[in-house]
Parts: structure tokens; sequence; C-alpha cells
DNA sequence: AGTTTTAATGGTAAATTTTACTGAAAATTA
DNA sequence: TAATTTTCAGTAAAATTTACCATTAAAACT
């Protein structure tokens, strides 16, 4: 919510407006949450997400590229609306609203240096610990949010590597949605699709024949959303 | 955006909050939407959207509650948040982040000499001015989250009168998907999902046969939602 | 070298859902 | 009482989803 190290002089009689990041990754077949172990007051030693003040002069999805991007290091990362919290007295020390932004991130793109310098860690969505204000709301809010929308938009590539398997994307979307997939219906479904590009890689580090790589195809994507087609995958 | 006959002195150097309500009825076939001419400086004389300033000690959602029973004279409107705009730029005199939040009222229901009193005109969703600031924008995010939306909340209900036909549903379903569809099919597939409770009544207003009243139950629908159920209508 | 093991694939048949379509019933108007 | 209009019921074809079996490719283990 409120970084206090950028020593903002804090007024009680206005209005502020923060953004919060819930960044999830994928590893492992779960779906992970990087949250920080705060180094400031208040709240200090407690778990929260990371979030900044808006700058006056500055896009509310500016600030938030800029507090991910201080984190990660990572610039241009999939980012998107969740929702604001707008309670009066969501924060006790003064009035904020803050914006909740959902990020998906390649968990091994990140500069981990810098994701440890910070006091970060990533947490298994199931084992999340209690965060300050709402943020655990807001974790729950974004679950929500990203279930329903990897029915119908191609968000979950955003997790995966650029190169990736059919047993991996399986894997993953049975992390989204918490229940098992049969794999030859899933393998015919997402290949239905006509918008992963099959390379001539194998990639066999989790088995022993190896699987295809794929490539998700934005390009065609956007192609095939001008006439009419909609991407569905549940 | 904001209102200034609250007559706030504003302060450049200060950020502020508002809420934009993007109000949406339904009648005569198709979805209308509520705005107003503005009367006062700036933007005199222009369409807008309605909306106030956040106060200081008020949640984000009241404060659309607020403005929507000062114009339509409505509580308990149903209302969920669209998102927020928080371009620096979007508004030339001062640094303002407006939460959107689209309302859904039943066209009748509402005040209309309170409405009239505020300047206000019901405007066919496909005949809407051009609005001050970033209003234009707002109103197209909102139809393509309700377009969204109906298909797996039952939202549309919020539309039409509580005592409605299969065919004013079928109707509004069509205004709001923008496509014809067949009128056994919706039928069978409304009626399937056991949420509507058929009356003894009919209404003979718009056909000589008349048709059959349905209510919406909603106490049924948060039950069924429990075990499992999920609402689909398209 | 051959057998076992394990995950990745290709395929097919049953079950379910969606789509397309015809016609009768109920009331009003002429 | 005939014509008109809208509601509403049922069924067959088409498409999609689901539930399975079988084969393949490569490594691991005799």
């Amino acid at each position: 919510m409120v970084n206090f190290t950028e020593n903002y002089y804090i007024q009680k009689d206005r209005m502020y407006v923060a953004t919060d990041c819930i960044i999830f990754g994928f590893d492992s077949g779960s779906l992970k949450l990087l949250i920080f172990k705060r180094r400031v007051k208040p709240f200090l030693g407690e778990w929260s997400l990371i979030g900044s003040f808006v700058k006056l002069n500055e896009d509310v999805e500016e600030a938030a590229q800029r507090v991910l991007e201080e984190i990660t290091g990572l610039k241009d990362v999939f980012m998107e609306e969740l929702k604001s919290y707008g309670k009066a007295d969501r924060d006790p020390g003064f009035r904020c609203v803050s914006i909740g932004q959902y990020a998906l991130i390649r968990i091994n793109d990140y500069d981990k240096e810098l994701v440890e310098k910070h006091g970060a860690h990533w947490y298994d969505i199931n084992e999340v610990p209690n965060l300050v204000l709402d943020h655990n709301q807001m974790v729950q809010d974004a679950l929500v949010r990203i279930r329903r929308k990897a029915r119908y938009k191609p968000i979950g590539f955003e997790l995966l590597p650029e190169k990736f398997t059919i047993p991996q994307l399986q894997r993953l979307y049975e992390a989204i949605y918490q229940k098992d997939l049969d794999s030859r219906n899933f393998r015919k479904k997402v290949l239905s699709l006509n918008v992963l590009l099959k390379l001539d890689e194998k990639d066999k580090s989790t088995s022993r024949r190896g699987a295809f790589l794929y490539k998700f195809e934005n390009k065609r994507y956007r192609e095939l959303l001008t006439s009419g087609y909609n991407f569905e995958l549940s």
C-alpha cells in the first residue's frame, strides 16, 4: 500500500491514491505469489503486497509498472487493473484509496538478487500468510479474476516461458482451475484453438520421452480475433 | 467526474478521487444510458456522466450510491465497480483519479422529476453523444463489461421489473449481446437454469395472447451457487 | 540386448449440449 | 368467424464435451 521509504509527509486531511501489485508466478505445478516483509513502520516486519503512492504527475498504471520494475527488474510486465479498494477506514493512518493491479510474470525471468534485496518471498497461493490491511482480500479477488479470465483470454501464457510443452500448459491450467484435466482432451482442445506453434525442439527435463515445445502466437491470435474468433479454454 | 456545485476549493498540488456512474436502463428493446447536461463550469452545457468527489470520510462505494440517490431517488441500486481512470492528464484542471461504477436500474422506478431537475436524459446506447473527458471511454468499457458479465451472472434481471415475461427477458439479452436469439431455444435454456418462478399472472400489454410473468428467485440462485451450480446464458 | 517404466500422444465412441426448424394455442381485431 | 399476432412446445440434426484404450518414444534397469 504505502511505501514509507519514499519519505512522504502524510497529511491527515488529504486524499492519497496508492497502487498495490498482486504478483503471480507459476512454478512446480502451482501458482505463487510474491510478497514482502515490510522494513519500515508501520507494520514493520509484517508481510505485505508491494505498492506505492501514485505521484501527482504519474498515471496509475505507470506507478504500478514502476514499482514492479524496482522490485523484479522487469519492464513491460503483463499487468491489469483488478479493482480499487476505497473503504474510508481501510488504512488506519490516513485516507488512501488503493488501486489493486495483478501482474503475471515468468517466474524465472525476474532478478533474484533484486527481489531478495527487497525482502521478498514467493509463497504458494494456498499458503499465503496474513498480510497487512486488506491485502489478503486483494489476493483472493485477484485469484477469482484470473480464474475467470483464463477461460476466455490467453493470459496463462504470461506465466510460462516463451517455449513450453502441452503438459506444462495443462499443469498451469490445473493450478488455476484447481481441478485435474484429461490430458488427451486438453491437448485436443488447446491445439484446436490454432494459436500454438509447434517447434522442432523437445523438452526432456521432465520426462524420458520428452515433450514437444510450443510457442503462443500472439500475432495469430490477434488476427483471429478480428474475425469473430473466441478463445476458450476450460 | 467533478461536481462543482459542491463548491470544492481545488488545489493543484493535491490528489483527488472522484467516482463517475455509468447508469444503464432498458426500455423499448434497447439499452439506455442516463447522462447529464452540465450546469456549471468547466464544460458548462456539455454532456457528462454524473459523478462526485469522494469525501475524506466516505467509502468510494458510498459516494457512488450517494450520487445515484441524489439523481434518481433510488437507494440500494445494483452497482459495481468498473475500473479506475487514472491517467495523469485525464482532467486538464487538476489531478483526479476517477473510479467508474456501472449501475443497472429498472427504468420505471426512478424519480422522473428529480432526474429532469438535474438536466438528465436517457440516450439509446447507440446514440450517445460526445461526453466530457474520458466518459465515452467509460461507457464503452462498461458495455464490454456487462456484455461479458451477463453471460455468467444474473445481472440482467436488475434491468427488468420484478415481474417480467420470457420474451421481455429475451429482448433484453438481444440488446445486450446485439444479436437475435431463437425464442424457443432461449426459453428452454433460461428455464433450465431453475431460477425463474412462473407466476399465475399474464402480461397482456404487448401481445394479444399475453405472456406469463416470471420472477427471478435470488434466494434459489444463491442456494444453487453453493453446490457448484453455474449460471450461463448466452 | 532386452525388458520395464513413465510420460506424451493419437484416436474413437458415448453422452451431452447447442442449433435449426414446424406448427399449434391463445387472444384481439376486423 | 376469419385473419392476425405473439406465445410457447417438441424433435431431429449437428456440434461439442467427456470418458476411455492403445501406442509411441525414450530412459532406467536388469
